[in-house]
RNA sequence: GGCUGGGUGGCAGAGUGGUCAUGCUGCAGACUGCAACUUUGUUUACGCCGGUUCGAUUCCGACCCCAGCCUCCA
């Protein structure tokens, strides 16, 4: 079985060859802490999140790097605005991002690189552009020389000329071409600064990621991931710095980019204003909720985030663990000890053979569903076992159906579990007797209480009534 | 204007040259004391116009819409 990527650079969707198959190397573009991140960064992190899951599966040592970007003029703004410290704010934001992150059952990178970690490498870089002249010094800025780069537009397949037509950016006097951009600018005494061979001052934003890629990854990675919004100018921009500092223009396999959220008719974003933190839709749902929502939607296509699918998500999720809670008590019956298959150690085909091409994650989800269809079916012991284990490793790839399946059902009821307990055995008896009347009275009563109820052959169980 | 990617059944959203996506919702049946859960069935679905083909939602061409990028953005 083979990985299936879709490439930005070539515009196909090819075949995953890894460098080294025996370490996978992938960097994933994360957010500039300024405040709360959104859900569309939500979204970005949960995609990377999964494929490194896939590529685990796959391979015997992956290692993924999700940088923090920490210094940026957004940054120093809100600083400023709100009168803290500038490392204290980007601080507080990254920790939140990680609190964020780990509720949408985010794991954490095996390195999650900050930019003002990499100051010496930045400079080196820049040195070493200078040097070869595709970089020059101006007015305290260094400038990347964007004629010099004869690759320059070949990631998002653009020309010079158009970029030029379409410059809606004023153009510094310094600028030798009007494209050239920033590596390096300089620091007023107010704001973050580092000396350097052209005095103190702050990297640009774009030379970051080439430092962090070649300070953790070294001169070539397989997957370079972002948004699709980054793909020009970030990923172009980087593309040019590392690609003319290594001499290679491939040093990225596959470049990678997920689709935008919208909300309304127009992409989530900061700049309009339209967002929803994580923080705040945490307070209404569940992180597994708002990942499933998430994953609902191809990688590549942008998606409507609206509440109709949380909604949705939230009872295609509830499907899936009541799949598995329906067949609790089979699991547990001690039938034919038949040691399990010889598929007890592997994923899913219906979940993982879509994840490998290209990601399709609706369609991990209809597999999902599909043996959730066939465990609600399943007779024998050994095939309710056999179907739950699947889907929980079909989970474990989707960073789903993590949670108790028990408690899944049960938290935050508003009664005690033992009331609970009682009033149903109280019912029971009731039933026993034909008091359906009574039975019935202590039910809607329960139910009045977003308590209900459940008969089932083994006995009567109960749920929390979820989003009213 | 240029460059990307889209327009699928009530909603979300995959996919395929001729056979079921899947989920949610509605309706009907089974199960149930009644419910719930589960399960079964279910409403001319593939933007518009041509072309290729025995056959196209799927391939080709034109057209109409929508979103993203071309400035910071995941």
């Amino acid at each position: 079985m083979d990985i299936n990527l879709y490439d930005t650079k070539r515009r196909a969707k090819r075949p995953f060859e890894p460098i080294d198959p025996n370490h996978v190397k992938i960097y994933a573009c994360g957010p500039t802490v300024y405040d709360r991140v959104h859900i569309g960064n939500g979204l970005s992190a949960v995609v990377f999140d999964v494929l490194v899951r896939v590529l685990r599966a796959c391979f015997p040592k992956v290692t993924y790097i999700r940088n923090i970007t920490d210094i940026d003029d957004k940054i120093n703004n809100r600083a400023r605005e709100l009168n803290v410290p500038i490392q204290t704010l980007a601080q507080e934001c990254t920790d939140a991002l990680q609190e964020d992150y780990a509720a949408l059952g985010i794991l954490p990178p095996d390195v999650e690189p900050k930019a003002t970690e990499h100051i010496d490498e930045i400079i080196v870089m820049i040195s070493s552009l200078i040097r070869q002249e595709h970089a020059y010094e101006a007015d305290g800025h260094v400038l990347f020389y964007v004629p010099s780069d004869p690759e320059y537009g070949s990631l998002t397949n653009k020309s010079l000329d158009e970029l030029l037509d379409g410059a809606r950016v004023e153009v510094a006097p310094y600028k030798k071409d009007p494209k050239d951009f920033v590596l390096w600018k300089p620091s007023t005494p107010d704001l973050p600064g580092w000396d350097s061979p052209w005095g103190r001052g702050r990297p640009g934003w774009h030379i970051e990621c080439s430092a962090m890629i070649r300070t953790h990854l070294g001169a070539e990675i397989d997957i370079h991931g972002g948004g699709t919004d980054l793909a020009f100018p970030h990923h172009e921009n980087e593309m040019a710095q590392s690609g003319c500092f290594h001499k290679n223009h491939d040093y990225v396999r596959y470049w990678m980019h997920n689709g935008m959220l919208n909300l309304g008719s127009a992409k989530m974003s900061k700049s309009l204003g339209n967002i929803q933190t994580i923080h705040e839709l945490l307070q209404d749902h569940a992180g597994e909720t708002l990942r499933y929502a998430i994953l609902s939607g191809h990688y590549r296509q942008s998606l409507r985030w609206d509440d109709e699918l949380i909604d949705q998500s939230e009872r295609s999720l509830t499907s899936l663990y009541q799949a598995l809670r329906n067949s609790e008590k089979l699991c547990t019956t001690d039938g034919e000890d038949v040691s399990t298959n010889a598929s007890h150690n592997q994923f899913p085909s219906e979940v993982i053979g879509p994840l490998m091409d290209d990601l399709n994650t609706p369609r991990a989800l209809a597999g999902m569903h599909e043996l959730a269809l066939r465990l609600n079916l399943a007779t024998t012991s050994g095939a309710a076992r056999e179907l739950r284990d699947q889907m929980l490793k079909g989970g474990s790839l989707l960073g789903l159906l993590t949670r108790d399946v028990d408690a899944f059902f049960t938290q935050d009821a508003t009664l005690d579990p033992e009331d609970i307990r009682r009033l149903i055995a109280e019912r029971a008896a009731a039933k026993a007797k034909k008091h359906y009347d009574h039975a019935d009275a202590i039910r809607a009563d329960l139910l009045s209480n977003g308590i209900a109820i459940e008969d089932t052959r083994d006995g009567t169980i109960w749920k929390v009534v979820k989003s009213q």
